[in-house]
DNA sequence: CTAGATACATACACAAGTGTTTGTAAATAG
DNA sequence: CTATTTACAAACACTTGTGTATGTATCTAG
């Protein structure tokens, strides 16, 4: 029974999905085709003809969303450069709001820390978003090198190592939150923990304005 | 041909080896027993004489070494009460060079943050882990509820989240060092990034101590 | 209206992995 | 010195997974 062109795109998506749950239960090796194909109700034929392989499959998921660090790297080159760290401080709080809020944009970025070994066959995904993070981290540290903020760091720290503590202080908060989620409230929580990681680097990073209700 | 007592022990300790090596090249789950038997010499009847199988031999080759976690729980529960900061501080510097200077402790870290998907064979060890970095964090996060030490966190903070915001540090630092060992040198800049962290948890954190060569 | 393309399901061939069983030479116990 | 373990190697039986090839009902282009 031929499905019309939606019928495809669904049956596409329905693959996606099934994968993704998947992925996210028993990690990206220790599922196969087969089981994919069962969960989203269709044989591995179907699988086979919207994907070559479980890496392009893998792949394909991955380009249904903009990850952390290709987010975060994206939106500092658009930013203006009045104000870098406020700027930062807030892309970073950002980024862990919107993985709480995305709830498919969190299933894929624990996918990717936590449920897959990057063996060969995933090499190319695994470049591609270490690129984003290293990129990431350079566009960081050169945040820190502008004239002005380089002057504000506490003495010991170079900009390289600030920006190595931001990104180092992101990863591990949402490996340690995609790890358990109730560790803390990413909405509420991340705010004050980035802040503290400013103030820890910046020699004048204000106090938080206390939020007076309404 | 039959070996003595010590042959054997040799054996066992070479495919450890061989499964430590191939864990961490190629990830736990795309690592069969085949490849290890052939990588240290043997054929799969002596992996399966000295193991039960997969999982029996990953937990073999974790309990070769105390891993961060367990250590820093470990000595945290040993140590006096007097400057419960100042040790905390200490240990966290320490677990991270030791990492540095333990190569198998690095390696077998790595393999269990970034070469290993926990499916239902490998939760017995899973939850081992997670059972020490819990400890971990209410440690911390109980030397953070020192009356004392309460009262210098910085506003917006808790003890809580002054511990989350520790291990996320941590983790995030060395889960960065392992993918790529050159963002910077453990031995060198774990201090004044640790040192960053706790100055922006605790109102009057004591500037480190320049330190004057010789 | 028909020829071809599309969107799969089904079947096949093969490789690889697992756990177990059996065989066996040498170490060791008595 | 003999009997029995020990420490494996080799072989077996079975399952699972992959990639491809083939079949086929339906959509669609002309």
């Amino acid at each position: 029974m031929r499905r019309t062109k939606q019928d495809a795109e669904r049956t596409r998506c329905a693959i996606l999905e099934a994968a993704e749950a998947l992925f996210l239960e028993k990690g990206v090796a220790h599922t196969s085709l087969e089981h994919i194909a069962r969960h989203a109700g269709v044989t591995r034929g179907a699988v086979y003809w919207h994907f070559a392989n479980k890496a392009d499959l893998f792949n394909a998921m991955l380009n249904q969303v903009r990850l952390p660090p290709e987010q975060l790297a994206e939106r500092m080159r658009g930013c203006p450069e009045l104000d870098p760290l406020q700027t930062l401080r807030e892309l970073c709080i950002e980024a862990i709001e919107n993985l709480a809020r995305e709830p498919q944009k969190k299933r894929i970025f624990t996918i990717l820390l936590r449920k897959c070994e990057f063996t060969e066959e995933l090499r190319e995904a695994e470049e591609r978003q270490e690129a984003f993070i290293n990129l990431f981290i350079a566009l960081c540290e050169q945040q820190f090198n502008t004239p002005s903020v380089r002057l504000r760091l506490h003495a010991g720290l170079t900009p390289r190592l600030a920006a190595r503590t931001v990104h180092a202080l992101l990863i591990g908060l949402f490996y340690d939150w995609s790890r358990d989620p109730n560790l803390f409230d990413p909405l509420s929580d991340t705010a004050p923990m980035i802040d503290a990681c400013f103030r820890g680097l910046i020699r004048d990073w204000p106090n938080p304005a206390v939020l007076t209700p309404g």
